[in-house]
DNA sequence: ACGATCTCCTTAACAACGTTAAGCCCTTAA
DNA sequence: TTAAGGGCTTAACGTTGTTAAGGAGATCGT
């Protein structure tokens, strides 16, 4: 009775997290096992385990992953880009990479990332800043505040879709909840508060934080 | 034999929730079991089904005490305070109240509080910043910018005193990683993005944030 | 050529987790 | 006095991450 292994591709650390990462499309984070994984990979989860030390190190490999594909062929802007708008660009690009994975943010704000991809994407970064007239430690010190808001929003974005996605219409439950005689503007806000269209209120406040950099920077010079 | 039960107070979802609250600082958020909740109440872990429907939802409180702690005796500026002010200080206050537990960020960001007290604290800050020039729809698509950022911000903080304690330097780790002969800019400011001061790289975020705010405020009028 | 070593996987098992089922005791209501 | 039900306990189930021990097959030194 041989059994024989099919379509059996070399095991590496790379190729388990690229396996996690597709599964975790319809498992979500909590769903996420190392048997899941393992049993995609037609192998029991044991063998995992010679390859990634624990589940932490995988995380932080998709992670990883992620980031790359968020700072692949990523240049300086072209000589007619303005800073702000090539900025605006490349954190839209890291938020479509957190979407295109489900809960993707929750695993990018978890992990403890040291890929050199990643010093490239903010080498570049602070060049673009630096080149725009920025004092470099107002840039290291201000920049930063873009990724948190980006990724803060992605969370609960991602979080929001998780939960409550038996309700018809989004904001609907939300908003019977708020009295209008107690809190007139709140329910009035309502709408723009938990916007259907997410990429709208995404760039709401990228606008408002671009303005804020733009501020910063003719304010140093 | 009749056990007597010390210091037995009666047992609710509140008590419950403030007492997983209080262990958090201890186990982290990881650590946080529903045993370890029960056994410091003096009880077995099936006794809290009764009062909670589930750890998601012994979650969801420990969020809402949070936030009603940081909400608490919030009032409306004072007439010689300027809207912007009034707005860090509340932002600092959600901060300071996530940075009081271990984890507060986590716990706060993952859970869907529908808390009236949370809609009261939108009420003053929408009534706020309309009273100061604000259109109430570009406020409700502003603010909550600030609020993500500031979740986003606390989260990688926590999450960074959480794994690497082991170091003596906290960017020291980090910063031997990235090679200044390909990242010479980086490398510069590396000690900047991985400030020891935490608070202070907080307030330079903010600092934008609220530049970005003021420009908005003063395009739309 | 052949035994030793190393690589990579298996089976078995462990402790801990969230959660449910069933039942027991004490208080309250009829 | 009995019925009802709130509030707890003991037992148990299925799942999880992870370790221990061992075994098949390639590789290497002599």
């Amino acid at each position: 009775m041989n059994s024989v292994k099919l379509s059996s591709v070399k095991l590496t650390a790379d190729l388990i997290a690229r396996t996690a990462l597709r599964l975790l499309d319809d498992a979500g984070l909590d769903g996420l096992t190392m048997r899941l994984v393992a049993t995609e990979l037609e192998v029991k989860a044991p063998a995992l385990y010679w390859h990634v030390k624990n589940k932490q190190e995988l995380l932080d490999a998709m992670a990883a992953i992620m980031l790359a594909e968020a700072g692949a062929d990523l240049e300086l802007p072209g000589r007619d880009v303005p800073w702000d708008e090539w900025l605006g660009d490349e954190v839209r690009r890291l938020r479509r990479v957190m979407l295109a994975h489900r809960d993707g943010a929750r695993v990018l704000a978890g992990t403890h990332v040291t890929d050199p991809g990643l010093f490239r994407k903010m080498e570049l970064t602070l060049r673009t800043l630096v080149d725009a007239g920025f004092d470099l430690r107002v840039a290291a010190r201000s920049y930063p505040a873009l990724l948190h808001y980006t990724i803060g929003f992605t969370i609960e974005e991602q979080a929001r879709a998780g939960t409550a996605y038996q309700d018809a219409n989004p904001y609907e439950s939300v908003a019977t909840l708020v009295d209008p005689e107690r809190f007139p503007l709140t329910a009035r806000a309502m709408p723009d508060v938990f916007d259907r269209d997410t990429d709208d209120a995404f760039e709401a406040g990228l606008h408002v934080i671009l303005a804020g950099l733009r501020a910063v920077h003719s304010a140093a010079r």
